[in-house]
DNA sequence: CGACTATTTGACAAAAATAGTCGAATCGTG
DNA sequence: CACGATTCGACTATTTTTGTCAAATAGTCG
């Protein structure tokens, strides 16, 4: 009973999750992702109570991805040199494709949605708590040489956030690994022990 | 003067048409066309009577462009069996770009629009003549062997109609040429003289 | 079966978004 | 400065869209 609902909500998400995609939240109609559905409108409402809450199980699920993929990336590897290199590396490609999410993190349109606040915050706390976790680790084996790790992460969300822009929206395509290598080197060489 | 005024109309098409292909017709609303040409909406309105008109101007510059390229395609070669390969090849790689004119074409929604009745109309009999002239062209010179001209460039528009589907949708990247060639070749069989 | 719950839907009202109008302001140029 | 070209803000009428509700249907379990 609850599986088959829950299912049903799941399917819902998915659907509506490729139409938010291409056509933004506002452009995105109920009637459309009902009748991609193949349901009527009014049972989207039975599943859910506003075309916002449906956004926001998708931003969610997005955010939830994101988050397992950077783990399940870093959880692989021992040394913290390589774990900084692959989350960021993972984080500026993934948040590429979670068209949602970021524009949940980023859209100034979208700001008068109460949970987006929400959502930006949460995710501005987890991304410096991961990273501050990687560097502390590298500090403990000898690795990294910083005062503060908090403030060393917390440099680096921003650094990454600036690299938003050139990387999501340049039209040549961007040699991602070429450029990512350049960045995180410049970065370490302030930041490693030699 | 009217060099100035044409010129901005010109901008304003270029920039709805970008629009235009991502939103589509009915989603794609006038303010973002004026904002984004940065003018107001009204001003739009100075240049264009109505959303319908910008629309029919963007898919009639599509539909030339096509055109343009067709012939300009066509007449470098000199061999009729060439040319109707590039003629097929240049038309199905085309015309998968030119969103706009393409749903203009096929779309149920947009067949209330008159002026969209002339486009497919007019569209269908410039290829088929196009078409004609190349078979024609092709039984001249004795490399072509088929009773009608006219049916047989009729069959090969409706085959590119079927084949747009696969192609234009398929969500494995088509291996265009090699399909291609088969297909030409296939129809080839029938009509080259041997 | 038949009572009860879960799900679906069409018709509808209230609210929001949008196309298109108009008159006034501004610009540019002879 | 005078005149046409262009821009724009404020406005209205229309359409679209969200969200509600009550009724219909499907499904389940005693």
């Amino acid at each position: 009973m609850l599986a088959q609902h829950d299912e049903a909500k799941a399917k819902i998400i998915d659907i509506a999750r490729k139409i938010f995609s291409h056509f933004g939240f506002k452009k995105t109609t109920m009637e459309e992702i009902a009748s991609a559905s193949r349901k009527g409108k009014s049972s989207i409402y039975y599943y859910f109570n506003s075309k916002e809450e449906i956004f926001k199980a998708v931003v969610e699920k997005e955010a939830e991805e994101l988050k397992e993929e950077l783990h399940s990336g870093i959880s692989e590897i021992d040394d913290p040199i390589e774990q900084l290199k692959v989350y960021i590396s993972i984080r500026m490609q993934k948040l590429k494709k979670l068209t949602n999410f970021y524009t949940a993190l980023k859209s100034e349109y979208l700001t008068n949605l109460e949970f987006i606040e929400d959502i930006r915050k949460n995710y501005d706390d987890d991304e410096v708590r991961m990273i501050t976790i990687i560097i502390q680790d590298g500090i403990d084996r000898g690795k990294f040489a910083v005062e503060d790790p908090y403030l060393s992460a917390v440099a680096i969300v921003t650094a990454m956030k600036g690299l938003e822009v050139p990387f999501f929206f340049s039209k040549e395509p961007v040699y991602f690994e070429d450029r990512l290598n350049d960045i995180v080197n410049f970065l370490f060489y302030g930041i490693i022990k030699r």
